[in-house]
DNA sequence: AAGGAACGAGGACATTTGTCTACAAATTAA
DNA sequence: TTAATTTGTAGACAAATGTCCTCGTTCCTT
């Protein structure tokens, strides 16, 4: 996680140095959760190893996956982490991971003392955004086809790693269609 | 836009200040454009009266409502800000507008310098973010017309004071559609 | 005030996507 | 290794939504 925040080149080596101390290490199994709808989210994980899927539910109960993380990055109930509310999303581990936990506290109150921090917290709320801002994009400018022709360009790694059913949340279709989808594809 | 920023509390009574330099003031005649596709972010703005749009084209070129933004608010083509590239988004005046300008590089400066006003914009990105989610979240969890019972709910303004073809693409429909979910709610 | 454009409703039909179901292959667990 | 679960494919049909078009109405423009 520290070189990973090192990258962007936002904070001093004494900013960076904090990290240290407010870093605990966790492993998690596969199918377990790291938070559930209706919890307040509390922490930010790196992912050491392993894939991350956060979904919500419909009014049905029909799962819909929002976002799926891989390894070398930084996963949270996000929107819950900012505003202290109970979250939406529930996070759940594909596979076993390895993790490095910091404690929104710790996070916030370096953001609150440090301009560093303040800063690379800014950026990172702005990726989230340009991310999300993107997606929302694909899913109303492009078709089902489209928009699951892009993820094979785009992300590769999903569609190798992650089942059917969860792409097809993940494009806002149905599992039935995407299989459609591919038959015609190919 | 003085007590727009002023009611966040976040900015001391100096840095509040500052901005009274960098701002302008213009106006935008009804079906102007602020901003348009392919142009790259420069400046945000602060709208005193009247009401915004910004939409994205499709590749056959039919237009989706992304933004509809009233009195009140700041509106800035975010995403191209953020990145210093050309933007998607066409803002377009849908009224005739009064507005407070800021260029970008102004408060890009700001922020450098200045806590309060690093952490002020890690506070509008986090909220566009947050609004974003929600979007998204209802754009699949809901059926067009959940969607759409919803906005009446949540945005009347909008319902009132928007043309039909614009609520739609908003809503991820075509018009025509809209118009049957009318008349089934009625 | 008159003409034209934009707007919203709605009919008829097409397309996309979802639902339900079954089945075989692949994966996992015992 | 065998049984059990999960996964992906696919047929048949249904529902949601889009396309194309027409018709009054309202709203601008001149």
């Amino acid at each position: 996680m520290r070189s990973y925040f090192q990258s962007f080149n936002i904070l001093s080596e004494k900013e960076l140095q904090l990290l240290n101390d407010l870093t605990t290490y966790r492993t998690l199994k596969k199918g377990a959760f790291l938070i559930r709808e209706g919890d307040i989210s509390k922490e930010v994980v790196f992912i050491r190893s392993g894939i991350l899927r956060s979904f919500f539910t419909k009014p049905n109960g029909e799962e819909i996956t929002y976002c799926l993380t891989f390894g070398n990055n930084l996963m949270t109930a996000l929107s819950s982490l900012l505003e202290g509310k109970p979250t939406h999303e529930n996070i759940q581990a594909l596979t076993t991971l390895e993790l490095e936990v910091v404690k929104k506290e710790d996070l916030f109150a370096l953001s609150e003392q440090y301009f560093g921090w303040m800063k690379i917290f800014k950026v990172l709320v702005a990726q989230q955004y340009l991310e999300l801002e993107q997606r929302m994009l694909d899913l109303q400018r492009l078709d089902a086809k489209s928009r699951y022709e892009k993820l094979i360009q785009d992300r590769k790694e999903l569609v190798q790693h992650i089942p059917l059913k969860h792409l097809a949340s993940f494009l806002n279709v149905t599992p039935r269609h995407l299989s459609r989808l591919r038959a015609e594809i190919s």
